[in-house]
Parts: C-alpha cells; structure tokens; sequence
DNA sequence: GTGGGGGTTCACTCAGATAATCACAATAAG
DNA sequence: CTTATTGTGATTATCTGAGTGAACCCCCAC
C-alpha cells in the first residue's frame, strides 16, 4: 500500500492520532531502543536534542512513554500492545462521547419544510457505505436485490442484517459478478436467491473506456437505491468508494435502475 | 463534567478527532438540521457562507455528510450512529494498522548496555496504567498483592486477568479502603484473599496536608511494583492518574513497599 | 438579448500554532 | 576549578488554517 520505510510509516500514522511530529518522531526512536536518552532519541530520530524533552513529556501524559527521573534522564517507550490498546481506548470513549452529546442537540429550529420528490444524495467512503447499506437492510420490508461487485462490498456484518431480513419474510435476491463468492455467499444465506453473471453490463467497462467499476448495486423495496463505484482513474492509488443513495418510487434513478434490474434478473432468472 | 452548550462540546470533540473547526461546525449545524443548503449551514454555525462548501466536502469524503447536487445544494449529516460508527471504524483501523507497523520497525541499533538496579519508571494515564497493571497481572508467578483505593482502578477486565492469575495457582490478595467495592470483589473473585481497612495510612492524607490519593498499588511476585495516584491539587479538575512502577527485588522503591505492604497485611491478616 | 441576483468557486490576508535555533542555567565528571 | 553534558527557557522562522473579498456561473425576469 506504502512504500516508505516504516518508520516514516509509523510517524505519519502516530500524526494521523494527534500527535506533533516531534512527538511522533521521538515514540518511533524510543520504540526502536529498549530506552533511550534524549541525546540518544535525537540521533536516530532528527529531533532537536533540546525539544525531545517537550515531546516525550507529552507523550507521557498520554500514557506512551515512562520517564525515568535520574541524571541523565531515560524514557522508554511502552510495548506495542499498550500502546495501541491505549489509543483504541481513548478513540473509543471519545465515540461513545460524541455520540451521547450529539444526541443531546437534535433538535434545532426547523426552518421550513420542502416537498421532496427527487432526492438523490452523493455519500462516499466504504466504511459509511457500508454502513447506509446495513441500515437500508434493516428497514427493508418485503424485497432486498443486492448485486455484489466486489468482494469488500459484503462483509460479515452484512450476512446477519441480510438473514433478519430473510428471518422477517423478505425476499432477498443477490447478484454476484465474482464466482468465487458464490459458495460463500450460498451457503451463508440459503434461503436468499444468488446468481452470478447477467451482470457484465455492470463489471465490463472496456470498451466504454470509463475506469468505474460497480462496487454495489442495493434496491429496497422497489423504492429505495444505493450504487457504489470505485474510481481508479482518479490519480491517487487509493480505493476510494463512492456512492448514489436516491429515496422514493417515482425518483428518477430509482425507477431506471428498477427497470434496470428486474430486465436483467428477469433473463436471468429464466436462463 | 462540562458546562457548555451541547453543540459547542460536540464541536469540540469533533476537532479531537482531527475535524477542522468549519467542518466540525458544519456537521453540528447538519446535525441540527434535517437537511439544509450552504446558507441555512452559515447562519446557524458561525461559518463564513463561502466556506461551507469545502468544509461539506471533506465531510463528504469522510463519510459523515450526503451532497444533493442540485442548485442550490442541499447538504445532510449521516446518523448519529452512522456517524460514530463511522468515526469508531475509522480509528479501529487505524490502531491495527500502528500496531502492524510498528511491529515492523523493532529492530533498532542497539547502542550500549547499561546495568540496571534501581529502575524507577514514571507513567500517567488511567488507559496506560490500567495496561500495565493487567500487562503486570498476567505475567505474574507466585504472588499478586493488589490494593484498590478507588473504584476507577477496578475495571472489569481486571477480574478476568485476576481470576486466570488464580486458576494458574498465583495467590491473590486484594485490599480495599472502600467497603462498598468489598462485595463486589469477593463475589468476582472467590479464591482471592479481599479485606477492608487497615490501610488508613494509605487514604487518610488529612494530617498530611498533602491532596494525593492512592489509587492503586501493585505488588507481583514480591519483585514489581506499581503504585498510582491522583493529585486533586493541580489546578484542572481533571483526573489525571499518574503512577510510579519499579522492577527489580533489591530496588529501593520495591523493598520499601515489599516491607510495608508485608507488616500491614500481617497485622491485618491476624486481626 | 440583457440585466440582476443568488449560488459557487477561487485567491488572498492575517493570526496562531508549531517547527527550528539559540542562549543560558544546572549538574556531574575529571 | 574547569569543562563537558544535561536540561530549561526564550526567540525566530515556517506553515497551516481562519477569515474576507472578488470573480465566475447560471437561472430568471424584463
């Protein structure tokens, strides 16, 4: 994914949780020796030798490093473990602080009300894709179509949204356009429809010469609709999802991908 | 624990996730809204109007906020818990992908050994010290002596490690000052030797004058020992846990708590 | 077609944070 | 006592991000 040493790797991702790059610098020297001094900490980590004491002092009350109070001063860095299990932790109660105090300011002043008829919304990023689709799931009422395009559009979460579905009598059709999946998919879901190809409209993009290839294709109930894609031709390597989400029976891209849809499964289903 | 208005607390903690202050704003203001264009955003949040824009986009990659692109543009924040789940992901893969990384880069240039004898390490962080007692409770032989003076230093995954230290025949024993934590204690942990009190010269600090109070202390295999405190005195009201941690049987600090801990539990013990 | 107004994007300035360097005090060793 | 090393504080340079305004575009009215 990265080619840099990892070192560098490291600092950019201890930057990532909030650190100074002084602070992150120093833990990578310090987790490269047993222990260190601050003038052994800034040869091997391009720290100022005076400002290594600002650092580490940082990274001690963030539960990172220990300081030994001698003459001259050792710091140490704590084990990989501990220090990942601390940064979990503190991430994760901020979550659960955010979203307790998020829920406290719902309600705001409405400004006015719009009728809404053609509501397509652009989201982006796999893990809230993944998320929308999990929550379209659950709301599901009698029909689920889900065409899986790639395989990181259907992680484990999803089988058990997909089985309480089946669970409350939703029909469940399931488009696969890698074979490999299938077994998986067939055996983790007995009671929904999977098949595979029909679909080379969706994966095949050569000759249309577009580098968008369909990550996942979700209907509702008829009514609802979520299509994610993968654009590589956008410059950086990175597999960046986006995705379409459009709400109501007579919204426009709902109603072309119905059609779309039930044309394609149609043939499919009588092959 | 905080007084300010809900949103300008959301605010805050969006900016501890690596939020800029527009979007962190943004998203509150969405929050508020069920939906709602650049101005409606503006007037609400205290962003410049021309701004909202490349705030909502970040949002957008981020995978907190859908885009209608429609004129004008209507934005909309994702649920709380999309939200948070989102966030909490996010971060979840970020600690895996440290923890591997830094696994990587042990290796390091050893410079020079130096004996040790008298290893006085000093750490902070509830997160952190709760790793290294439970780190310390796992690696210990023969004996655990482990005295709790505040609730916070008894989280629950502390009894598992307590209990798998027990069924490994390390003998337990748990001293308490607070009586309400006793029942607790001794119905978690049946085979571990609880008692209450006899460790007024460890709570008490009125005579003293001095406002730290011990929060835990830590004594394995007569060889290591951690002890943490809080100091109520410095300034901010938060509660910072800080701890001092020795190894080694003929360290100071370790000899000194070995003796007293062995008198005080004595006494305790025949009484 | 032409003019006006709102919506959107872009370019620029300024301030605060942070990286980088230096000067000096404290300490230990010789 | 001298000197090298450790630690603290102050100072300057650099950069990011907040704040502001100008220009562009599109739709609609005239």
């Amino acid at each position: 994914m990265n080619d840099l040493p990892h070192h560098e790797q490291a600092i950019e991702l201890l930057q990532e949780f909030g650190l100074k790059e002084y602070e992150a610098k120093a833990f990578v020297a310090l987790s490269r020796l047993p222990e260190g001094t601050a003038k052994e900490i800034s040869e091997i980590s391009e720290v100022p030798r005076t400002r290594v004491y600002d650092a580490v002092r940082v990274l001690e009350t963030k539960g990172l490093v220990e300081i030994q109070h001698a003459n001259p001063q050792r710091f140490r860095a704590v084990s990989i473990d501990e220090a990942a299990e601390t940064l979990r932790r503190e991430y994760e109660e901020r979550t659960d602080s955010l979203r307790a105090t998020l829920r406290k300011i719902e309600p705001a002043a409405p400004t006015e009300e719009t009728e809404i008829t053609h509501e397509v919304w652009a989201l982006s990023g796999a893990s809230a894709i993944t998320s929308r689709t999990q929550q379209l799931v659950d709301e599901s009422d009698r029909e689920v179509i889900l065409v899986i395009g790639d395989e990181s559009a259907y992680p484990s979460e999803l089988r058990d949204r997909l089985q309480a579905a089946l669970d409350r009598g939703v029909s469940v059709v399931i488009g696969i356009t890698d074979p490999s999946l299938q077994e998986r998919v067939e055996s983790d879901l007995p009671e929904a429809k999977v098949f595979v190809s029909a679909l080379e409209w969706l994966s095949s993009s050569a000759e249309t010469g577009d580098e968008t290839v369909i990550g996942r294709l979700l209907l509702v109930d008829r009514n609802t609709i979520l299509v994610s894609s993968f654009h590589e031709s956008t410059g950086d390597g990175r597999d960046h999802e986006q995705a379409v989400f459009g709400r109501g029976f007579d919204n426009g891209l709902v109603a072309i991908v119905r059609r779309l849809m039930s044309t394609g499964l149609l043939s499919e289903m009588n092959s």
